[in-house]
DNA sequence: ATAATTAGAATGAACATTCGATCTAAACTG
DNA sequence: CAGTTTAGATCGAATGTTCATTCTAATTAT
């Protein structure tokens, strides 16, 4: 997740991530992260500019990291139902797998906490651009019904946090087959009826 | 919103919601809550037992303005296909109504800031529970896909969230039109192939 | 030896909360 | 009814704490 920063920050990096998610950015302190990372208060100032840096920085990472993994899966599956399983299973599993990373993207896409330039990046180098394709050629396919792109994805973005939300909190469990009946729902969702036979 | 609080309470929750809307929590001290609602802290403290005190009755107060908001449109209309549209169109309502109340309740329901049991009472005093018992009807019979009602309705309300998210940050505008398709959607989503046709 | 790195105490600002002083108005008294 | 008491409400300055950040000295690497 923090492969391209040297061990230091790296430490940082991972400490401020599982407290802010643990507590609140509010009850992240710089001595706290100090002394669970094993890096001074010092030392942190010489390889960050300030905590809110440390936190934009972290946003960074996560969101470069996620849209990787989220774009390798939109490039696997040769017709249009395989690509949306395989981004949309993608985009679960960063979910499962990196709870952290996942509650704080969520937490913190829209804080004003982030810097303005920060967030666009992270839409152009995310997986939403990408994910937009796909949706917008399945509309000009006609196989999904003619809606705004953009706000199909974000509709099942949604639907897939609240998922993952509820799971991480234990509401109920999210096993394979709910995965695979959420994602198949979301399918139906958007299907064109006059396409539901046809080749896709 | 705040109709069962004197005028000094009222002053300091509808204070504190745009404050923390507008900035964050972090950036919320008392003292700005003091001078933007007009009272002093040492009557803020008369009123309230702490800061945190204060954002909790906020909790409590705008979950039970919403639930009692849309329960109501879940008792309008005979079918369940009109229910769940008069059911999903008050919540998407109240996101456009009153946005900074969404905001709150989007960004706190899982924040450890909210005390356990107000959270707990927010499940069974808000819009949860019937929306649930709804979904579990048509499932019993044999309308809607037989999943877990509660991961259902989690999902959809994630839908929702989103669609009003990006609205609210200007990434698309929202209008009467697509409220209506991501009804649809939503819908279709859950629908048995098998029920399509019958009177719901 | 020089530059980079680390440490942790020191600094000063910001903050939640408390406190004692006023003010208001209702209740009580003769 | 005028005068007095009392309880609550309001105020903002004072308090003590916490926190991000800085600074200086010490340590390490080149």
């Amino acid at each position: 997740m923090f492969g391209r920063y040297n061990k230091v920050q790296r430490a940082v990096l991972e400490t401020t991530l599982g407290i802010i998610i643990r507590k609140e950015l509010q009850a992240t302190s710089m001595a706290l992260i100090a002394k669970e990372s094993g890096v001074s208060t010092g030392s942190i100032y010489h390889y960050f500019q300030s905590k809110e840096e440390i936190v934009n920085e972290l946003y960074r990472a996560i969101v470069a990291f996620n849209g990787e993994y989220v774009r390798e899966g939109l490039t696997q599956g040769a017709t249009l139902r395989e690509k949306f399983e395989a981004g949309w299973r993608r985009v679960v599993d960063l979910g499962l797998k990196y709870p952290a990373g996942f509650q704080f993207i969520e937490q913190y896409s829209f804080s004003p906490y982030i810097y303005d330039d920060v967030r666009l990046a992270a839409y152009t180098g995310g997986w939403c651009e990408p994910m937009n394709r796909l949706y917008a050629d399945a509309i000009a396919r006609k196989l999904f019904v003619p809606m705004n792109p953009k706000m199909m994805v974000q509709m099942h973005y949604g639907t897939f946090v609240y998922l993952l939300k509820a799971n991480l909190h234990e509401i109920y469990a999210l096993d394979e087959d709910s995965i695979g009946e959420a994602i198949r729902s979301c399918w139906n969702a958007v299907l064109l009826p006059e396409a539901a036979g046809a080749q896709l």
